[in-house]
This record gives C-alpha cells, sequence and structure tokens, in this order.
DNA sequence: CGATCAGGTTAGCAAGCATTAACCTATGCC
DNA sequence: GGCATAGGTTAATGCTTGCTAACCTGATCG
C-alpha cells in the first residue's frame, strides 16, 4: 500500500542530505523514484511533508528505542554503554537520516518544529537523567550541554568515517564513554 | 577600502547560518547590508563567491592558528590542550561560521573545495601527528577519526550552549580532552 | 575644470521552482 | 459490465531567483 510512499521518503533522505533541502526540486525525487515529478503529491500534501515526516520519524525513532534502554532496569553506567550503543549504532547506519536531522531544522514547518522539539527534549532527558546519576559534580544545565556535545561527536561519522564500521563503532563508543565518565579504564 | 566588503561577508555569514545558502537571495544579502541586491555584484563575482570566501578564510585560520600551536615546541600533552583550547574558542566566538563550514560544503564550486579539503587536511593533520605520539595504540586512520569525532564534540556548540561562557569553554575542553586522552584526572 | 571611476540605483530577463489542473488507465468491487 | 478510485501522466501557472544592463552620483586627481 503504502509502499511508494517510503521509496519517496528514502530516495528523498539520500538527495536531501546530498544537497540539502532546497538544493532538490521535486522532479529530482519522482525521479530517483522512477516517477516524475508532480506524482509526489498523490502521496504528499507538499515537499515540505516530506521533510517533516523524515525529522519526526527519526526523533520518534532515537526516543523510542532510547527509552526502552533506559527503562531496561541496569546500573545507571549500564545505561549509559546502552544509550551510547544505540546512538552510535543509529548514526553509522542511518548516515543520511543523521546529516538531515542536524541540517534541515531550519526549513521545517513551525507545527513540525514543534513535535520535533518534544522528542528530542524527551530523548536528552534520558541522557541528562543517566549523567545526572554518574556526574554528581554536574547541574542539570551541564549535563544537557554534555549530552549534546557527545551527540555532536557520534554524529560526526557521516562527515568522517574513513575506517571500517567495526572499528568505527568501538572507536565512538570508546571516545563518547571517555568523554562522559573519565575514569573506568 | 574593502569596508563594504567585509561587512557583506560577515551579514551573509549570519544569514547562512540562519537560513542555509540556497535559502538567503542576493536581495536578502544587500538588505542586509544597508543596499540593496545587485549592489553586491561591485564587490564579489557572484553569491558563491561569497560563501566561497568565507569558507577558505575560516579553513585557512583554524590552519595557521592551529600550526602557530603545534610550531610552539611544548610536550605532545601541551599542544593537545592549546589545540583543543583554540578550537574550542574559535567555536564559541565564531557560532555562525562553524555551522556553515559543517553544513555548507555540497554548495561550493569544486575549485573553492579543494582549496578548503587542502587546509582542512592540513589542519587535522596537526591533530594526527599530536595524537600519535600520545596514543601509540591508534594507527594514522583511527587517530584522522577521532580527531574529526572531537571536530563534531567541539563544533556541536552553536546547537545547544545554553550554559554560560564560560563554563561551556571549560566543559568542551574537558569532554574533548577526556574523551582523547582517558586518563589524567 | 573635467575626466575617471568606485559604488550605488532600478528595470528587466531567462531559468527554475513548487504546485495545480486536466487528463489517462488499470484494478477491484457491486 | 460498469464504475469509482488509486496512481500515474503532461501542460500550465505564478513566483522567486541570480544575474546583467543601463544609468546616476560624488569624490579624486592631473
Amino acid at each position: 500500500m503504502g509502499n511508494r510512499r517510503e521509496q519517496i521518503l528514502n530516495r528523498a533522505a539520500n538527495l536531501f542530505a546530498e544537497r540539502g533541502y532546497l538544493g532538490v526540486s521535486v522532479n529530482d525525487i519522482g525521479e530517483a523514484c522512477g516517477i516524475s515529478g508532480p506524482a509526489l503529491y498523490k502521496h504528499f500534501t507538499g515537499k515540505d511533508q516530506v521533510l517533516a515526516e523524515t525529522l519526526t520519524t527519526i526523533s520518534e525513532r532515537l526516543l523510542t528505542e532510547g527509552q526502552k534502554r533506559f527503562d531496561a532496569g541496569q546500573t545507571p553506567d549500564e545505561t549509559l554503554d546502552s544509550l551510547i550503543e544505540w546512538h552510535v549504532s543509529f548514526a553509522l547506519s542511518e548516515p543520511a537520516l543523521i546529516i538531515i536531522q542536524e541540517r534541515e531544522w531550519p526549513h521545517l514547518d513551525p507545527t513540525a518544529q514543534a513535535t520535533v522539539r518534544k522528542f528530542q527534549g524527551a530523548y536528552i532527558d534520558l541522557w541528562v537523567s543517566t549523567l545526572l546519576v554518574l556526574r554528581s559534580d554536574w547541574d542539570r544545565a551541564t549535563a544537557r550541554a554534555a549530552a549534546q556535545a557527545v551527540f555532536g561527536l557520534i554524529n560526526s561519522t557521516p562527515h568522517s568515517a574513513r575506517i571500517d564500521h567495526e572499528g568505527m563503532r568501538t572507536l565512538l563508543s570508546e571516545l563518547a564513554r571517555n568523554a562522559l565518565i573519565p575514569h573506568k579504564e
């Protein structure tokens, strides 16, 4: 049913990642899907809806999977590892989505911005709650800033990535872990 | 003399950071400078030259200042601290430039891309050389990936920054340092 | 004094854009 | 069998864009 829809979302995401939202035309998206131009409007109300749906899906996915890790009832130390592992996996497997999420925020319509902001806020709160237990020297704002900095670290993957997948996974996990929790090996 | 020129570069950089290169029109840039539209062509050959000059200036500035720190003849440990301190200072003082550098690469013409790549390559090599001394367990490619990841961490500033300038400076420095060199307090 | 010229102005142009309109066609259903 | 509908098509529209052309003005200087 909504198969073509998902194809559009997929191809559009890759194009957006390569050339930016404004650098990709509706015709480009159509062409990438084997259909042409305005056929997109049979599945979406407009080009902006494609972007909006992509971005809200990303942030929702990050949150729900992160929440699972958070709820698993481990020690804060293990929870942090689990959150790191999830974020690194996501960044490595979906580089295009990471790029879009970082770059195309200004081109979201306000209601989509609000939705994304809500998901992102909840997601970062998972990290903050975990960090506050582990770093009693940090206040909420500092923990928040630290978490966002580590997102930046992990999300840098698509811009570098000149070593193999597995090596990158362990490297990023170690860097993130060491940045946040100085001791431990 | 070239005073208006620098004004244009400045205002344009802020606009590019807010709305993206393609989201800013030549008229927008003019308006932000108190002149209107096509007057820009008295100072630049086109809109793309404004972006190109901005990006090459950034990467050149990062390199030359980084090189100074690298050549200061300190221990590798001190050199790393010095490089971190410089990059953090730059990111904190020029958030718009950081955003542009990360985001607008695809909209650079090929020759400007080559120039920027050259500067960035030399800059990252400063970090790699320093890191290879400190981390004998890393090969060149790993050190490179780690350096780029830490750039991502530091460059995340403009996207978060909800604590004060000084607190952010020390936080980012610590995170970066701990990510790269696990021990030491 | 008069010419040059740097640095503005507005008008206009060709191209590209998102979107709409009008039309076609196969598939599934009563 | 006929008909609604889902999912395409091409053509057209109106807007915005980067850029050029043509023109103006005031300062500088031989």
